[in-house]
RNA sequence: UGGGGCGUAGCCAAGCGGUAAGGCAGCGGUUUUUGGUACCGCCAUGCGCAGGUUCGAAUCCUGCCGCCCCAG
C-alpha cells in the first residue's frame, strides 16, 4: 500500500491540539516514536509524521509467546510488531525493531516474580516504563539523533517556569500518570506525550480517518507479558517457592485456615480468602513472607496513617508540603504531606499495599505530578 | 438409653402454622495498561430422616438418627 499524504486529510480536532514542543522549523527535527503496535502509539506516529518532522518508529520486542501471542490487547510481540510496521509503511517513515527480550525479562519479569516472593504487590508497568522504555528506548532515540522521544502515554508535558512538568491527561478516564511517577526530569526534558491533551475517542477517530488498520484494536489491559491474565501461574513457574502454602491468621491471633500461596494475595484483598461464617468480610491486612502467613482482619484493620517510600523520584519540592497522594492506580488522590521518606495521610487510608506506588500531585494544582515512590511499609497512628 | 438442648445452603443464622430473611464464603458481570477495592447480579421446590395432624408444616404430634450439655 502506498504511503498516504496526511496533509490532505481533513483534520479531526485532535490534530491541531497535538504538539511536539520542538523548535522550528520542524522539517529539521527528528522524532523517534515508541510504537507498541496499538492504536495510541500509532496515532502518535501519524501526528509526528504530519508535523513535518522526520519520523523514525521504534518497536522493542519484549517477549514472545509464540503461537499464544494471538491474544488481543497485548503489545510488543508478534502481531503487534507487524501492526506497527504496517503503520510505518502506510505513513511512509522508517521503522526499527529491536530485540529486548532478555532486558525485559531481567528488569521487569524477574523483578515482578521476586516482589511476589517477598510478599509485595508489584506494578510491572512502572518498571517497564522506568527501564525498557525511558532508559533503553530513551538511549536508542538519542543514538538515532532524535530531538525527542514521543510515546502514546496519556499524560501531559507542560512547560512551566522551571522547565518541563509532568501533568495528568485531560481525559481522566485515561490518565496514566500513576504509572509514570518515576519519570526523571532528564527523561521528561526529552520525552513528548502528544496524546495527553486528547480524548481517547478522538485518538480512535484520527486512526480511523487515516485508515490505520489498528483503529479498532482493543485497548491493552492486564499485564502484557501474562498471556491469559493468570499471573500466579507465571510466578509459580519462575519462583516455585512462591506457591508454598501457609496459614491464614486473624489479626487477633486466631488460626483461621490455610492459604494456597502468598502470590494469590495482596493487601486490601477481600475475595479469594475462602473463609466463611464471619459477621463481616475479611480482608488481607498483611503478608508475612518469612512465616509464609496471610494475616487477615476486618476492614477497620486496614486503616493506615502513613507509608514509608523507597526509590522516590521528585519532579518538584515536596518536603513538608501538603500534597494529594494516590496509592492505587484507580484511587482518588487524598490529602497528605511528606516528611522525609514518610508520607503521612490526613485521614486513614485503606488497603495500602507494599510494592505499589504512592504518586503525589500538587495540592493547589492537582493536575501536576510531583513525583512519588514505592510503598515499602505502612504504619498506623500508633507508630507515629 | 436419667434429665435438658439442638439439628435450616460450604459456614453463621432468622423464621415458631400460611407457602424459606440476612451475613460470610463462592460464582458471574461492571470498572481497570499492575494486584486489589467498590458496585450490580446469581446462589435451599426445600429446612436431619420417616410417618401423622391440617385446606396448608421448617414451624404441631410420633418414631428413628446425629451432635452437645448436665447428671454418670
Amino acid at each position: 500500500m502506498a504511503p498516504i499524504m496526511i496533509e490532505t486529510i481533513s483534520s479531526p480536532a485532535g490534530f491541531d491540539r497535538a504538539d511536539f514542543q520542538l523548535a522550528s522549523p520542524l522539517k529539521d527535527r527528528r522524532i523517534v516514536v515508541a510504537m507498541s503496535g496499538g492504536v495510541d502509539s500509532s496515532v502518535v506516529a501519524a501526528l509526528a509524521a504530519r508535523s513535518g518532522a522526520e519520523v523514525i518508529g521504534v518497536t522493542l520486542q519484549l517477549y514472545d509467546h509464540g503461537a499464544k501471542a494471538k491474544r488481543v490487547g497485548a503489545c510488543c510481540a508478534g502481531q503487534d510488531i507487524r501492526d506497527a510496521r504496517a503503520v510505518a509503511d502506510r505513513l511512509g517513515f522508517a521503522h526499527h525493531v529491536y530485540d529486548h527480550e532478555s532486558r525485559f525479562r531481567d528488569t521487569v519479569i524477574d523483578q515482578f516474580a521476586d516482589e511476589y516472593l517477598s510478599g509485595r504487590t508489584p506494578i510491572p508497568c512502572v518498571r517497564c516504563n522506568m527501564g525498557v522504555k525511558f532508559t533503553d528506548l530513551f538511549r536508542l532515540a538519542k543514538e538515532l539523533g532524535a530531538d525527542c522521544l514521543a510515546t502514546g502515554h496519556y499524560v501531559r508535558r507542560v512547560m512551566g517556569p522551571a522547565g518541563a512538568e509532568l501533568h495528568r491527561a485531560v481525559d481522566p478516564a485515561r490518565d496514566q500518570s500513576y504509572f509514570l511517577f518515576a519519570t526523571t526530569q532528564d527523561q521528561l526534558d526529552f520525552l513528548r506525550f502528544p496524546l495527553g491533551g486528547l480524548e481517547k475517542s478522538v485518538v480512535r477517530e484520527i486512526a480511523r480517518d487515516l485508515g490505520l488498520g489498528v483503529a479498532g484494536k482493543p485497548d491493552s489491559q492486564d499485564i502484557c507479558f501474562v498471556p491469559d491474565g493468570d499471573y500466579a501461574t507465571l510466578v509459580k513457574k519462575l519462583r516455585p517457592e512462591a506457591d508454598d502454602q501457609g496459614a491464614i491468621v486473624h489479626v487477633d491471633g486466631t488460626l483461621l485456615g490455610a492459604h494456597k500461596g502468598l502470590i494469590h494475595y495482596t493487601v486490601g484483598q477481600r475475595r479469594g480468602i475462602e473463609i466463611g461464617g464471619q459477621a463481616e468480610p475479611l480482608y488481607v491486612v498483611r503478608l508475612d513472607a518469612a512465616k509464609k502467613e496471610v494475616v487477615v482482619g476486618p476492614r477497620s484493620a486496614l486503616a493506615v496513617s502513613g507509608a514509608r517510600l523507597g526509590e522516590a523520584n521528585w519532579l518538584a519540592a515536596v518536603e513538608g508540603r501538603e500534597v494529594l497522594a494516590k496509592v492505587r492506580s484507580m484511587a482518588k488522590p487524598v490529602p497528605a504531606r511528606v516528611a522525609g521518606d514518610r508520607l503521612i495521610f490526613a485521614a486513614s487510608e485503606y488497603g495500602v499495599a507494599p510494592g505499589q506506588a504512592a504518586v503525589l500531585y500538587g495540592a493547589a494544582d492537582s493536575a501536576r505530578v510531583l513525583g512519588g515512590g514505592w510503598i515499602e511499609e505502612t504504619f498506623s497512628s500508633d507508630d507515629l
